[in-house]
DNA sequence: CGTACTAGTCTTTTT
DNA sequence: GACTAGTACG
């Protein structure tokens, strides 16, 4: 079967050119995945290479799983051999089997955020370091950096050079990664580092390795860090058989360590690599492209790349400008209801995506009152849930209980009566001892002495040895019904807040439907291996395809996906690009955010619409932003003719669609609830909390809509707090207006006009 | 030891 | 405005 005969010229070339260093520039839509798989299956049935030798690193595990599913259709056999995973979950895989040359146990635990915040919180409090002066959010980001970077503590601490703060900041990092190996813990970064570490230091482990990994492809080349970019090159180094593919145009991961050099420095490292450039777009329509090769063009030092497609020109661009974030939300379901009620699309078809998460809500509102089904994507990680980490915690309890974060984490959760003072007299012992947290609990009455508290410490033992000992014999969904049932913890989340208990219950109830759909996906599925699983899951892994609802997503997480109707919405400056970028004096951040809205613009497949609104409530206050300066770059000839004038309040354009409520339709029978509603995707609070908190924004809006401040340097004002005083000084700050205040009473006070309320008197 | 209130932070994006 | 962590009090 001829593996290449869907491909075009440009896509055959990338796929037959299985030798060497191959650098694939595949603009958007340009269709890499299927070269990539496509090049797989040629390797497997026409080069002859065993499955066994191809290794394919992907971004998430969505598309690692799409990837191995599309292979498999394609080639006969040997599919499941080869090596499809992310970056992580390699990482993980190999270190499982080898992490005991670096000095930790292979059962290692994988720390989230969380847990790293809780583990730097302890270190600053051993080394007396004031949080308020170091917040440890800091210290973390910067640890994050380091090790993306491969910098050890030991690295740190030489560069610090006598430099106070810095020396101060390795010493914390060494305490941290002492913190995490006491618990047998890696957290994200460690991952990638501690795999180049176990690389370099032993040869014969990289060489191992090597010799598996002939053929190696890596997937969204440009969101590479430089710890991603060694192992790469660590593994390829033997048989140079690296084919790397992605579009320097979507670099949007900076943030997070993502280096663009690495893609586009790629034939500096590899003078011999063969570059194929992908142009020809699949997905969208001429105006959409015109679109975004418009506003991609402003960027510099890019490939220069222009996507073209023979699928016509299509419609033009909508632009909605409305006069409030409400409007503007109302605007965009208005639209999808109609083109949903004139069979024109499912609601599948559409996706509203936004620059910052917090937009989603007025989004949701909106859909809640027409009735439409929605998925958000995003927000709150499912596994960062209060209720979900609390199972979580118990189940890395029992499976080991060498990682002191879940066990008193869940100590005293349910309520025992085990309080601090137990808890830190244990953890005292703990530490002078050199043992672990659990260690002491076991032995806590030699500790604490008979009493009250070793009791309960001992009945807090025995539940966790009673469940391990069922480990054996039951399933792990029989596990995860025992603890709810040992713990009470359903009576639990009734009595502590009865408000959120019935979903907090579903959300565990999804947590168990993952455990059973784990048990059938697996042969022998352990409980290490599930928890493994679920620490490395993204949001955009649990989109379900299958449900029939609008998507609404950020940006970043609608990398790699295509709809037919596309709504970047909140198009404006301090928004989208972000105030932090306007600010900077980095050019390179308006770039990083005009790639992240040729993203936004390439995802759409026939119909774009491009939203702003003129004033918007971000963090409580209300801000009046111009349309984005992204808009600004796309050629007016690509928009539809009722171009809104900007400036203009309330024309009757202003909308162009229809503004007649959907209220009335029927979307009263259809309130999303059960069907809608993925928890994996992370769809929150009842209908009626959201409506009433819905009321209460939209009063505070019209307060505070129209309070520049009314005072100014001289005038007395009063404030709810601190009484009487005399404005000082009165000066425009970024987002706000700062204002100094010599009160009466409360002395000299410096705070941001919108929240300071200040009535003039 | 547990509860209730307060203060502070957050909003860029996440494996 | 919303959420969280920390603190004061019962």
């Amino acid at each position: 079967m001829g593996a290449l005969e869907i491909l075009n010229d440009k896509q055959t070339e990338a796929a037959k050119q299985i030798d060497g260093p191959v650098l694939i520039l595949a603009g958007a839509g340009s269709g890499k995945t299927r070269v990539l798989t496509n090049r797989t299956a040629y390797m497997i049935e026409e080069a002859g290479i065993s499955p066994w030798n191809i290794l394919a690193i992907t971004f998430t595990n969505k598309a690692a799983d799409e990837m191995r599913q599309r292979i498999d259709d394609l080639v006969g056999f040997g599919a499941e051999s080869i090596w499809v995973s992310t970056f992580h979950s390699m990482c993980v895989r190999i270190l499982r089997r080898h992490i005991d040359l670096l000095g930790y146990d292979t059962n290692f635990s994988i720390y989230d955020t969380d847990d790293s915040k809780a583990v730097m919180k302890d270190v600053l409090k051993r080394l007396q370091i004031d949080p308020k002066q170091y917040p440890e959010k800091r210290f973390l980001n910067r640890i994050s950096n380091c090790k993306n970077e491969l910098s050890t503590p030991e690295d740190e601490a030489e560069e610090a050079a006598g430099d106070y703060a810095d020396e101060l900041f390795a010493k914390a990092y060494r305490e941290y990664q002492d913190g995490l190996k006491k618990n047998n813990a890696l957290d994200f970064d460690d991952l990638l580092m501690k795999t180049v570490e176990l690389f370099k230091a032993f040869p014969e482990v990289l060489a191992n390795y090597q010799n598996r990994f002939k053929y190696i492809m890596v997937d969204e080349y440009q969101d590479t860090n430089t710890a991603q970019f060694e192992l790469i090159r660590l593994l390829a180094e033997a048989n140079r058989n690296i084919c790397v593919v992605g579009d320097d145009d979507q670099s949007i991961y900076k943030f997070r360590g993502a280096n663009i050099r690495n893609i586009l420095d790629f034939e500096k490292v590899y003078p011999d690599a063969k570059v194929v450039k992908l142009e020809q777009n699949y997905r969208s329509t001429q105006t959409i492209l015109d679109a975004a090769n418009a506003v991609i063009s402003n960027n510099t030092g890019r490939k220069v790349k222009s996507l073209w497609t023979d699928r016509g020109e299509g419609r033009k661009i909508r632009f909605i400008n409305a006069d409030t974030a409400y409007e503007e939300a109302q605007d965009i379901v208005e639209s999808i209801c109609r083109a949903k009620r004139e069979g024109k699309c499912t609601y599948r078809d559409n996706a509203v995506l936004y620059r910052t998460n917090a937009q989603s809500r007025i989004l949701e509102e909106k859909c809640i009152m027409a009735g439409i089904p929605y998925s958000v994507v995003g927000g709150v990680n499912f596994y960062s849930r209060r209720e979900i980490k609390d199972i979580l915690a118990y189940l890395k309890t029992i499976d080991n209980a060498r990682d002191d974060l879940a066990v008193r984490r869940i100590i005293n959760v349910p309520k025992r009566g085990i309080g601090a003072t137990t808890i830190s007299k244990l953890d005292e012992y703990a530490q002078e001892n050199g043992l672990g947290f659990y260690d002491c609990c076991v032995r806590a009455e030699d500790i604490l002495g008979h009493g009250r508290a070793a009791e309960k410490i001992g009945e807090f033992v025995s539940l966790i040895s009673v469940l391990r000992s069922k480990l054996e014999f039951i399933s792990l969904e029989q596990l995860v019904d025992d603890i709810l049932e040992r713990t009470d913890y359903e009576e639990m989340l009734n009595q502590s807040d009865p408000d959120d208990a019935a979903e907090r219950m579903e959300n565990i109830g999804e947590l168990i439907n993952k455990v059973v759909a784990f048990e059938e996906a697996n042969d022998e599925p352990t409980l290490s291996q599930f928890l493994e699983e679920v620490a490395l899951v993204a949001d955009i892994d649990n989109v379900d395809a299958d449900t029939d609802a609008v998507m609404l997503m950020t940006l970043h997480s609608a990398k790699g996906l295509e709809f037919p109707n596309v709504y970047l919405s909140g198009m404006e400056d301090g928004l989208f690009p972000g105030y932090m970028s306007i600010c900077s004096d980095d050019p390179g951040e308006i770039e990083e955010e005009r790639r992240l809205c040729y993203v936004g613009i390439t995802r759409a497949m026939d119909n774009l619409t491009i939203s702003a609104a003129r004033s918007r409530m971000i963090r409580g206050e209300t801000q009046y932003n111009a349309v984005s300066r992204f808009v600004k770059e796309i050629p007016e000839d690509l928009f539809e003719g009722n171009l809104v004038k900007k400036g203009h309040t309330s024309s009757p354009q202003a909308a162009p669609v229809s503004l007649r409520t959907a209220s009335a339709s029927p979307s009263a029978h259809v309130i999303p609830q059960g069907g809608v509603k993925k928890p994996s995707v992370g769809v929150k609070k009842p209908f009626i909390a959201r409506a009433a908190a819905f009321t209460d924004l939209k009063k505070g809006a019209d307060i505070a809509a129209g309070s520049a401040p009314d005072y100014g340097p001289g005038d007395r004002v009063a404030h709810i707090k601190f009484g009487a005083g005399t404005v000082k000084a009165l000066e425009k700050g970024p987002r706000d207006y700062q204002v100094t205040v010599d009160f009466d009473e409360a002395g000299t006070k410096k705070m941001f006009a919108a929240f300071a309320k200040l009535q003039k008197i």
